[in-house]
DNA sequence: CAAAAACTGTGACCGCGGTCACCAACTCAC
DNA sequence: GTGAGTTGGTGACCGCGGTCACAGTTTTTG
């Protein structure tokens, strides 16, 4: 199976650099990167770790998204967030060398570069620059994190979690978006089941719900792309 | 009102220092920290920082105990988590910059210092140690909120969620139980709202269903004080 | 291109837990 | 002390959403 992107084998002409978190490093510290990184591409649904392995090393995402979740002993599970291209995984496990807090599985075709754990520890140590990139990342997982809390326990009812997940969704428009005015189309990979297991109902309630919106014209669905007809009644779905 | 504690002074001599995640740093450092921070003590219920405001700076908790909240804009708040003697807060803030994630209310009397924001980036930059304990304070954070998620999301009942911080609480007991074998006795400092706020549920629900965990002899609370009498019983509560 | 597998839509049922309402017990402040 | 303000206990009600069951649709795969 071909891939439609482009690999980026050399971090140092990467174009996505600037808009990434972690790799907008000086020139010292990439030529580092360059040497300890090992770069993969993987297909959709490729697994990059596991929740409760110990930590072989960090991922560094190039292209592609992926999907962190978190599984019970009953097999329910739940995803904690969605990474973009230039997040680093594996990090909270790498940093306090403890297992993987999740399972991370890609929801498209990506593009990787891992590093192995003594490898990484090394780079951290070498360049301050990275400490401060790290700092970054893990910020930013945790803030992702207390957003989800905030909508898994201050939200009353699922029509109100649905609405402000689409909403963030909207804050990353596709670009191809055949401007009518007041519409954002989006692009969602993810399944019903997934949105489910995001914001923490069953997926019958994610499709009923998603049907009463379409009903009510707040959106239309289109295969993967779903455009937002009527923004003004989600945000008045949201009360936070 | 007279505190009941020690004022640790000098973070030189501070006893609690080799324990805490935060403090145990070289003697240079310390020293830096010497300089750097003010101490002070606030009674139970005192506020260290506000949701939303824009980061003066972080407050390391010396002793005492803290709770990190987030409010909706209905006024109904959720108990992020509880932090211990050590800790840094509002660390996610001071790094991204951005405004504090959350409020920290005192649970008791405590003592902590704080560091100014332009203190603590210099202080960051100075010794890469600190680097390294921000990250691992950050990756704590990051796995409270996990756990939260966990909780939140992949429980199924209330009571279960209730056992599920009964036994995490049970993992650092009072030395203090008068050791009946297989009892555990517990300090608890959160009033029944708290503890709502903290599973994501409501006042009355914990009240009955820790009258259900009285009247099945899993649980005795005398006070502020509750024993563990079949901790067996509520490990099989939780499933995950 | 057909068969299999995954995903989506919908009806029926019903129980958990949220909400309201009130009283009891406890804790402070003065 | 005494009264105001928290905190805790419990009954009644009922609606949201979980679960089961199954049909229809889309995507994958050999």
């Amino acid at each position: 199976m071909a891939y439609h992107f482009q690999i980026v084998e050399d971090c140092l002409k990467c174009e996505f650099r600037e808009q990434s978190l972690f790799c907008d490093l000086p020139r010292e510290a990439l030529i580092r990167l360059q040497e300890i990184k090992a770069t993969s591409v993987y297909p959709k649904g490729a697994l990059l770790c596991l929740e409760g392995q110990s930590p072989r090393g960090i991922f560094i995402l190039c292209t592609g998204r992926a999907k962190l979740s978190t599984t019970s002993s009953e097999g329910k599970s739940m995803i904690l967030r969605v990474a973009e291209p230039g997040e680093v995984l594996g990090l909270t496990a790498a940093v306090a060398n403890s297992p993987y807090e999740a399972t991370v599985e890609t929801l498209e075709p990506s593009q990787a570069n891992f590093i192995a754990q003594a490898d990484f520890v090394r780079f951290l140590q070498e360049f301050p620059d990275v400490g401060l990139k790290v700092a970054k990342q893990l910020t930013h997982n945790c803030k992702c994190a207390y957003d989800e809390i905030r909508s898994l326990g201050l939200s009353n009812s699922v029509p109100e979690k649905l609405a402000k997940l689409i909403l963030r969704w909207a804050e990353h428009p596709l670009e191809l978006s055949l401007k009518k005015p007041n519409e954002t189309a989006l692009r969602v990979t993810l399944t019903q089941e997934e949105i489910a297991q995001f914001i923490g109902t069953s997926r019958e309630t994610v499709s009923r719900v998603l049907t009463g919106f379409r009903k009510k014209g707040y959106i239309r669905v289109k295969g993967a792309t779903w455009t937002i007809t009527n923004r003004r009644a989600l945000e008045n779905l949201v009360t936070t």
